[in-house]
DNA sequence: TGCCCGATTAACT
DNA sequence: GTTAATCGGGCAA
C-alpha cells in the first residue's frame, strides 16, 4: 500500500518537498493521477504571490502546511498549489501537470479535448479536469476529498526555470519526471 | 475609483 | 509564430 502524504511532508523545505512529489499521487474525489511537473515558490522571491506580504488572496499560504491555495488565474483558470515549509514561509508549490490514471471518462468529459495527454498537462488544464476551483481553497491535503500517496519506486527528476512569469525567472524552481509524456512543456535536455 | 497586468489556454496565421 | 478571452488583486490617485 502506498503511504498518505501527511502535514509533516509538507512542512519541510518547499525545495525538498517539490521533487518528493514527483511520481506522487493526487486524487480529489478519486480523480487524479501522477504528479508530473510543478514549481517551487517563497515568499522572499518575487514571482510569487506571498511577495509583498499577506492579503486575501494569499491568505492560506501564510498558514500552516499541508493546505490546498487555490487562486484564479488570468481571470478564466484555477491553479492549485500545496502550502509547503514551517507556518510564515509563505511558500508554496504550483502542481502544473498530471499523468492522469484515475477516473480518465469523468477528465474526458470534463476537457473535451482529443487527446489524453492534454488532459492535465497545465496548471489550469488539470483544474478543470479535477473540477477544482476556488471553493477548494483552504482545504486540508491530508482529508478527502483529497487523497495524496507518495511515490512507490524510483524516479529520475529534472529541473528548469518555471513557466509564465517574468520576476525571478532565472530561478530554476520547476521540477518534472523526465521523459513524461504529460508535461505542460518539454524541460530542456542537459548537455 | 480607475488602471494595469498576470504562476493560462485555445484558436488563430 | 501571435493574440483574444476575461476579471480580480494590488496599487496609484
Amino acid at each position: 500500500m502506498p503511504r498518505r502524504l501527511t502535514r509533516a511532508f509538507f512542512s519541510r523545505s518547499v525545495h525538498k518537498v517539490a521533487p518528493d512529489l514527483i511520481g506522487a499521487t493526487l486524487l480529489f474525489d478519486g480523480v487524479g493521477g501522477r504528479i508530473v511537473e510543478l514549481e517551487a515558490y517563497h515568499h522572499t522571491e518575487p514571482a510569487a504571490h506571498s511577495f509583498g506580504g499577506r492579503t486575501e488572496r494569499n491568505a492560506v499560504m501564510f498558514g500552516p502546511a499541508g493546505y490546498a491555495y487555490v487562486y484564479r488565474s488570468y481571470g478564466i483558470h484555477w491553479c492549485l498549489n500545496f502550502v509547503c515549509e514551517p507556518e510564515g514561509s509563505a511558500a508554496a508549490v504550483l502542481i502544473r501537470a498530471l499523468e492522469p490514471t484515475a477516473g480518465l471518462p469523468v477528465m474526458r468529459r470534463r476537457r473535451g479535448v482529443p487527446d489524453d495527454r492534454l488532459l492535465c498537462a497545465g496548471p489550469g488544464r488539470l483544474c478543470e479536469a479535477l473540477r477544482i476551483t476556488h471553493g477548494q481553497n483552504g482545504l486540508a491535503l491530508d482529508k478527502p476529498p483529497f487523497e495524496l500517496f507518495a511515490r512507490s519506486g524510483q524516479v529520475q527528476v529534472v529541473e528548469g526555470p518555471r513557466i509564465g512569469i517574468t520576476k525571478a525567472a532565472d530561478l530554476p524552481w520547476r521540477y518534472g519526471l523526465k521523459g513524461s509524456r504529460f508535461l505542460s512543456k518539454p524541460f530542456k535536455s542537459r548537455a
